[in-house]
DNA sequence: GTCTATACACAGATAGAC
DNA sequence: GTCTATCTGTGTATAGAC
């Protein structure tokens, strides 16, 4: 699987994630109709990575975010009750997103390797194609309340999950090297996240996604594969 | 090489830091007697790092600085000319620390292989003496203006040739494998910053830097050592 | 649904006594 | 060198007209 190909397959788009927030937090914004709702959030949401991808989300005031989407300030807060609650909410929603499509790509494989090489593709190319939200779920997240970091490192420690128990399987089956598979995990937890944190630098030095998704499997391979 | 040796061999400690720093800035700082400084700077130093590890740099008030180390706003302003430029000063010292640690530990091995394990397990332990440096450095970089910022792309393309260029020269020896040595490169750098972005994780799952290290470099070497 | 105008808390920074 | 007191700008959030 190819970049091309993964977006074939996986068609949402950010529409998706403005309505999937509408329909989740219809009990605290004051919007009700639907398109309108959908429309100005995704302004708002496309707003907030503009600004805060510079200077950090509690660097950027409400007039900031205001100017930007050109809504009043007043309008603003009819779409979630206050600064710190929309940081929460745009949180959860990407935690919601990474969750359910590493589950799908995963279901769709059975044997370790191949199961494997989705999953960690499958990953790579979600940040490159939602990459805001995921730059801004790292970033930000220590701006959440204690409740809120709960949340990231639960999803953190589920995603390493997903990983090593392929490998598990995988070394079991003859597949994969035995060894320890946890930190194996983490390492692959960690080049992944190279490609949304570092992403000025693979741009300058004209590196695709393709090119990088392949070394980073080259690398879990040479390692884990049994001779 | 383990941590214990390292830290036997290297010797500097926070103290060090506090100094290098009053003497850089004599310039802009009103205070004049050494000791004070030291005594001082290190106090600032480690609540700077205690309250912006959880809220961000930009979210700590200078209020809470002051609560914090116990001195005066008043007394605060005649150690940095401001916020910010405290924030530019902490920033600078800390990429000055890393490029002569590693430098040193470079050029204490000739041979690619030992080079190349020297050069990353430094920096990883270097990581672990320094958590805070390089957790701050990391999560901060945002907020310095963009000279402050091309600083320090400039010392992440510096590593990264660091590393490159003995890949490089281990493939002419035929040590190594040939491949993409730039993406190898970023691979490691990704991996070793895992240690110092996740610290909670390897806390909790009790996994020591010397584990840690011996993983990475496995990993490393069963991509690229020759057959 | 969206706007303008405004309340009021708190930010960074400085002056001047000690 | 360090303190207290204070200036002034900006922050989040809301009320109420349209």
């Amino acid at each position: 699987m190819n970049y091309k190909e993964f977006k074939k397959l996986y068609t949402a788009s950010d529409n998706d994630i403005s309505r999937a927030v509408f329909l989740k937090n219809q009990g605290v914004m004051r919007i009700k109709k639907e398109k309108t709702a959908v429309t100005n959030l995704n302004k708002i949401f496309a707003a907030v990575f503009s600004i805060s991808y510079n200077k950090g989300y509690q660097a950027m005031s409400m007039r900031d975010l205001s100017l930007k989407t050109g809504m009043s300030l007043g309008a603003l807060y009819s779409y979630f009750p206050g600064k710190d609650e929309l940081l929460a909410i745009m949180q959860t929603q990407a935690r919601a997103m990474v969750k359910g499509t590493l589950k799908e790509f995963s279901n769709a494989n059975q044997e370790p390797l191949a199961r494997l090489r989705a999953v960690i593709k499958a990953h790579i190319f979600l940040s490159e194609l939602f990459r805001p939200w995921f730059y801004f779920t790292f970033m930000e997240a220590r701006n959440l309340t204690t409740k809120g970091f709960e949340a990231v490192k639960s999803i953190e420690e589920h995603t390493q999950k997903l990983l090593s128990d392929i490998l598990v399987r995988g070394d079991e089956k003859g597949v994969f090297k035995s060894g320890n598979h946890e930190l194996t995990a983490c390492m692959i937890k960690a080049m992944q996240q190279e490609w949304y944190l570092k992403r000025w630098k693979y741009t300058k030095q004209k590196i695709s996604v393709d090119k990088f998704s392949d070394h980073v499997l080259e690398m879990v391979e040479g390692f884990c594969l049994a001779d």
